[in-house]
DNA sequence: CTCAAATTTCAATAATTCCTGAAATTAGAG
DNA sequence: CTCTAATTTCAGGAATTATTGAAATTTGAG
């Protein structure tokens, strides 16, 4: 591997990381290098910055098309396939979470579901029922915030984030929530 | 694996995901079947439960202590060991969340604020930078929303649960959001 | 204290996942 | 079309991670 130091130890970390959450550390890497790059590369480069065989290299970016985290284009008069990360990081946040709320989130939803239309053969299928409701619920609950945060459109992110200042507007939506939470005791009392 | 069948899936389940987030099968199989038992388990309990070695379920709860989602109680009158999770969805979040934050977001942003720190010696070093920096505003943005959430009491959270038309509490919420974020605009013009 | 039950540790091996080079396929320049 | 550069596939070996049984340690009842 022969990086600038800065874009290195960024690609490391983001490599144990990945490994950490279920992806492998070479895909990890893959995806800080491009992430931080000011051109998008070809898979030679990436092989040849990282120090991965090419078709390494190209089962990777395989792995992150298929999570949508990275765009193929070609450069005019050059037949190889380069590929970037998307500007906006707000953009990508939003399509992580997409992409994990499909494979995961869905999944665990559908199977509780199943499992709540079952009649439960014993108290202790009931108890597991009424635990797995629990979840569902929670899990329910949580993911419409979440979708309701990632609904916020770029430009309203961009601008909360380039104004630096982002500790008054967290105060602010801290607020409201506060407001909101309070108006439900009110009328839950 | 001599289960419930309602039972056995939630935990096939849950030791499939576990896998994909980086957590072996049998842990997350663990977890589960104390997250839906009605009491407390013992090591051989969960051994004969799922079919493991003593000696693996002992590894795989003090991973699960390490994480904080499990706790060890004793009965009366047996020395042996009884694990459980909490009761309450919402505190299981919460440590999750908190667990996931202090393992994987801290080490994080402290190498970008490390990262921000250095001259960079290079254009593409500069860029770089700048990207990392980018990266950082958005993670510290939206792990500050998530703690505002996580904030909210349980009893709070619970009252939502409970009421059980969520999906009017949530509309609510998505307004005050949106207000929120108008409110912005108009100051931003 | 003692001793047996309970738990943990750890080295060996089983299982899985990763990575590569060689071969096959695809695709674009001429 | 043809031919070659570019990319992908895939089987085999390398590396990592998971799981076990046996031995060591800890714990608490008596």
């Amino acid at each position: 591997m022969n990086l600038p130091p800065l874009v290195q130890s960024f690609v490391l970390h983001f490599g144990e990381m990945g490994s950490r959450w279920g992806i492998n550390r070479t895909v990890g890497q893959m995806y800080a290098l491009l992430y931080v790059s000011e051109k998008p590369l070809n898979a030679d480069e990436m092989a040849e910055a990282l120090g991965f065989s090419r078709s390494n290299i190209s089962m990777g970016l395989k792995e992150l098309q298929s999570w949508r985290l990275v765009r193929l284009q070609h450069m005019p008069g050059d037949r190889r396939e380069y590929y970037s990360t998307p500007d906006d990081v707000w953009a990508i946040f939003k399509t992580l979470a997409e992409e994990r709320q499909k494979r995961e989130v869905e999944p665990t939803l559908t199977m509780l579901r199943e499992a709540l239309l079952e009649s439960p053969a014993s108290e202790a299928e009931r108890h597991a029922q009424a635990r797995m409701g629990e979840m569902y619920t929670l899990i329910d609950l949580v993911t419409s915030w979440f979708g309701d945060i990632q609904r916020l459109d770029v430009e309203t992110l961009q601008k909360l984030m380039k104004l630096g200042a982002q500790v008054q507007k967290i105060l602010e939506f801290k607020q409201k929530l506060t407001a909101f939470t309070r108006s439900e005791e009110e009328k839950g009392a």
